[in-house]
RNA sequence: GGGCCCGUGGUCUAGCUGGUUAUGACGUCGCCUUGACAUGGCGGAGGUCAUGCGUUCGAAUCGCGUCGGGCCCA
């Protein structure tokens, strides 16, 4: 009757439901009358491929999205790219052998949007083998016109309440991409550089200096010390002359000054690192701009001007020491400020950028109000926002990326900033719709373009509607994301959607680990230890590599990528697959009475979704697939069928009809349970049942069958029997001369004697056996609580007692115990007695479980 | 240097609002060809829960310190 081939063919099913598959039953309604769970899916920077730590990312909305779809929420699960930054750039030159400067910017733009689009395909692809229940109709690119005037309208209107403004700042600036990057994009890595001491001629004396950066000499506006240190008193407020550059600048005192490090006197520059900044506004110093955006000397830098920063490094070193004005070198080590792209020290200029205000009480207070899933990764956005010296940085010296909608007029000069009306625009295209205040239509258009942040910040915004709908459906309630990018786009997306909408982002962000490679490391070529999910597809499929981004690890924590959880999972899906095939031949759905393992696995199931549900409810991936586990292949396969299978292959009637009911909702349950973890499988097996799909259907409710007593006593003396078959060496099916089991539950006698393939006969009451109370276990739980400090003497008292004493005050409702001449009264829970039951001359065993005794014959 | 996290049988991992036999997976050993499944069944071995001190009647779980690892930052 059966078809079912006996492996489950993973590859055949999944790229038949794949293909088969209605996408439309994924999408967002925006009419609906249901609750609204929109998630803010983290839109993936679309080059090279999708990988495994983009599926475990994936895996886990997808888990989200569709228990809650089942749930009966409206789901919007949409999916967004990240199509701007500098690595398209890269690659775009690499492959057709241009630079950007070569070609015009338009054809430079439209060759990395056809780059974008072939990588936006693969991952489309990678996806949808993945089964996840993306939401297409609420797909969108940055890079397209649709997308980037939503990005321009957030630009203007910050603009016009103040929350940007441009302004000459001190930047961070990648000499090698030529362009200034955000303090997020600075990356720190630790190198040896030489300390130099050098003197500086003072009025009455020399000075010592102890630098790191001699180049930046000619950038030198002031010395500093400690207003305590006691060597240098005299100088403080006084002038030194500045060597090969000849000019005096001034003495500070400032407690930031480290006395103990180098000579106590530090040089302060316009700028070496952060601490210049930080120094520079508050004695309001001049500036002196000695590196132009390239990273060569300005003519600030006399002799040396036009030469590279190293180049001078090493020339002004070389005369500096023949001046010996330096006197002393010695090693040090020092952290410098990487771009993370490209690796390259980054310098600190001042810049005409535009920049986003930065209100850190503001963010924190928004951040607040948001659930935390772990709750501790808050703290790492707010240890972020603290540590937030200046504003951020959005100008970007690049050509793939959003347009910056301004000009500058040619007569004042003034910034002119586009009218929302207008997007979206590309000012190097386009020129303003009014004429400047001064009255000129003369304009230059702004050539920086949008730091990629300020696309991918409101992505909340644009997937709840933003700023078309009327209706706009903030707050989303769900942002997954990794916990590396918590300072970027976690920080962004609560400063933007604060700033545009008084609003936060989402209800819960939901902060999932890093995929680790099997040897424990971040997943990268270089250590040789990446997956492609390509290669797991091919060998153990999709729901495979699922269950093991559900069941690898609790989400919050890394994760790594381990063969052996693929294998488990297969294994799960064979043995599931195994339940299934032997189950459809034989189960229907029907109205029979259930007998007491009916009734037994009936609650149990009902434990099962109680206890997945409130896991699915908390994120806890990893609980509910053990769980689900758990009750498939030791309650429902080694347990229940084993019972009914006399029943169903037995001869039809009531008793037939009830484990047959009770199988096909055992099964049909479980595919509903399981079709968030593996959709596939679940797919195969509730519509082979039913003729629908499971990704249709509601989660289940449990049904109130409270725990059958009897039931799970049966179980129990059923899986005794197996273990007393197996330690006796006997086949399973091997038959026994005769059970007879006592309980007080009066069980049923039909499937013991199936499972068992012998004779059974239940009878109430107790044998009559010897049972000798043997041991005490007094039970701390109850003691505890109660007897605080004196816990550890009544037990020490209970362990001295005879079991047998105590087993009959039990009956008697208390346990009176002796505390040296004090007499306390326990309640009869407070200790368990083991009996051991001996059988008396019989010729049979015995086998003890909770609720029964076993007597089997020998 | 700071913040956060982690350290549990051979490996990975759960538990961590304190309650005494510590979860699961993989591996390992022994037995079992039972009519869904040998990708199975039964059973076993294997852990000072990194470490020290403390709080407590009681600590894997709470506090402090130490050692080791990771992430983020300076």
């Amino acid at each position: 009757m059966s078809e079912l081939s006996k492996e489950y063919n993973f590859k055949q099913v999944e790229e038949k439901w794949e293909l088969n598959w209605d996408s439309s039953i994924y999408y967002f309604d925006w009419e609906s009358k249901k609750p609204q769970y929109i998630i803010d899916t983290p839109p993936p920077y679309p080059t090279g491929n999708f990988h495994i730590g983009n599926a475990l990312n994936w895996c886990y909305i997808d888990f989200a999205a569709r228990y809650k779809r089942m749930r009966g929420y409206n789901v919007m699960f949409p999916q967004g790219w990240d199509c701007h930054g500098l690595p398209t750039e890269v690659k775009v030159e690499q492959l057709n052998h241009i630079t950007k400067n070569q070609v015009p910017r338009e054809e430079f733009r439209r060759l990395c949007e056809k780059l974008t689009e072939k990588a936006i395909d693969r991952f489309h692809k990678s996806m949808g083998r993945l089964g996840l229940s993306i939401d297409w109709s609420n797909e969108y690119a940055t890079m397209k016109p649709e997308y980037y005037v939503k990005t321009q309208t957030s630009f203007v209107r910050m603009y016009q309440k103040g929350q940007i403004y441009r302004e000459d700042h001190p930047v961070n600036w990648c000499p090698r991409c030529g362009t200034a990057i955000a303090l997020a994009e600075v990356e720190y890595d630790s190198r040896t550089s030489t300390l130099n001491y050098m003197h500086f001629c003072a009025e009455d004396g020399e000075i010592e200096i102890a630098t790191s950066r001699p180049e930046l000499l000619p950038a030198c506006v002031a010395v500093a010390v400690h207003p305590e240190d006691q060597r240098y008193q005299k100088y403080i407020g006084k002038a030194v002359q500045v060597p090969i550059f000849n000019y005096s600048v001034p003495v500070l005192a400032d407690r930031a000054v480290d006395s103990s490090f180098g000579s106590g006197f530090v040089m302060i520059c316009t700028f070496g690192d952060k601490q210049d900044v930080r120094w520079w506004m508050e004695h309001h110093l001049p500036l002196r701009q000695a590196i132009d955006r390239g990273g060569r000397m300005m003519p600030i830098a006399g002799p040396y001007s036009g030469l590279t920063v190293e180049e001078t490094k090493e020339k002004i070193t070389r005369d500096l020491t023949e001046q010996g004005i330096i006197f002393k070198q010695e090693p040090l080590e020092q952290n410098v400020g990487l771009c993370w792209r490209c690796k390259t020290p980054i310098e600190i200029l001042s810049e005409q950028q535009w920049f986003v205000r930065i209100d850190a009480p503001e963010i924190k207070k928004m951040a607040e109000e948001i659930e935390w899933i772990p709750p501790h990764m808050r703290v790492r956005l707010e240890n972020w926002a603290d540590s937030m010296e200046w504003d951020w940085c959005i100008s970007r010296q690049r050509i793939f990326a959003t347009p910056i909608p301004a000009w500058y007029c040619q007569n004042c000069h003034e910034a002119l900033v586009a009218e929302e009306s207008w997007l979206p625009l590309d000012p190097n295209l386009t020129q303003p719709k009014k004429k400047c205040k001064c009255g000129s239509s003369e304009f230059i258009p702004e050539q920086d373009v949008l730091d990629t942040w300020m696309d991918s910040s409101i992505s909340a915004l644009a997937v709840a509607g933003w700023p078309d709908r009327t209706d706009l459906r903030m707050p989303t309630q769900l942002r997954p994301q990794g916990h590396d990018i918590i300072r970027t786009w976690a920080f962004y997306t609560i400063l933007r959607t604060g700033a545009l909408e008084g609003i936060r982002p989402w209800d819960t962000i939901l902060i999932n680990g890093m995929a680790l490679g099997e040897d424990g490391h971040k997943m990268s070529k270089s250590l040789n230890n990446f997956i492609r999910p390509e290669e797991v597809f091919e060998s153990n499929g999709a729901d495979a590599l699922r269950q093991w981004a559900a069941i690898g690890g609790s989400p919050g924590n890394d994760i790594p990528f381990q063969w052996k959880e693929i294998t488990a999972a297969s294994r799960f899906q064979q043995k599931l697959w195994s339940i299934f095939r032997f189950s459809l031949p034989l189960i229907a759905p029907a109205d029979a009475a259930a007998g007491q393992v009916d009734r037994w696995l009936s609650a149990e199931l009902d434990q099962l979704i109680t206890k997945t549900t409130e896991a699915m409810d908390r994120f806890q991936f990893d609980e509910a697939l053990k769980a689900i586990r758990a009750f498939a292949w030791d309650v429902l396969a080694d347990n229940y069928i084993e019972l009914v299978k006399a029943r169903l292959y037995g001869q039809d009637g009531a008793e037939k009809r009830a484990a047959q009911d009770t199988l096909f909702t055992a099964l049909e349950t479980l595919a509903r349970l399981m079709a968030p973890f593996t959709p596939f499988l679940s797919e195969e097996i509730y519509h082979t049942l039913t003729g629908q799909s499971v990704h249709v259907q509601t989660w289940p409710v449990a049904r109130g069958q409270p725990m059958d007593r009897a039931g799970l006593a049966i179980k129990e003396v059923a899986s005794t029997l197996r273990r007393y078959k197996a330690e006796k060496g006997m086949a399973l099916n091997s038959p026994l001369p005769g059970i007879v089991v006592y309980s007080d539950l009066d069980l049923e006698t039909t499937d013991l004697a199936g499972v068992a393939n012998s004779p059974v006969e239940s009878r109430t009451g107790k044998p009559s056996l010897e049972m000798k109370p043997i041991a005490v276990k007094p039970q701390m739980k109850i003691i505890g609580p109660r007897f605080r400090d004196r816990s550890q003497r009544i037990i020490m008292a209970l362990m001295g007692m005879d079991p047998a004493d105590i087993a009959r005050q039990k009956e008697s409702g208390s346990i009176a115990v002796d505390l040296d001449g004090e007499i306390l009264e326990l309640p009869p829970e407070a200790a368990e007695v083991e009996i051991q039951t001996l059988s008396a001359g019989e010729a049979v065993d015995i086998l003890k479980t909770k609720e029964a005794t076993v007597l089997v014959r020998r």
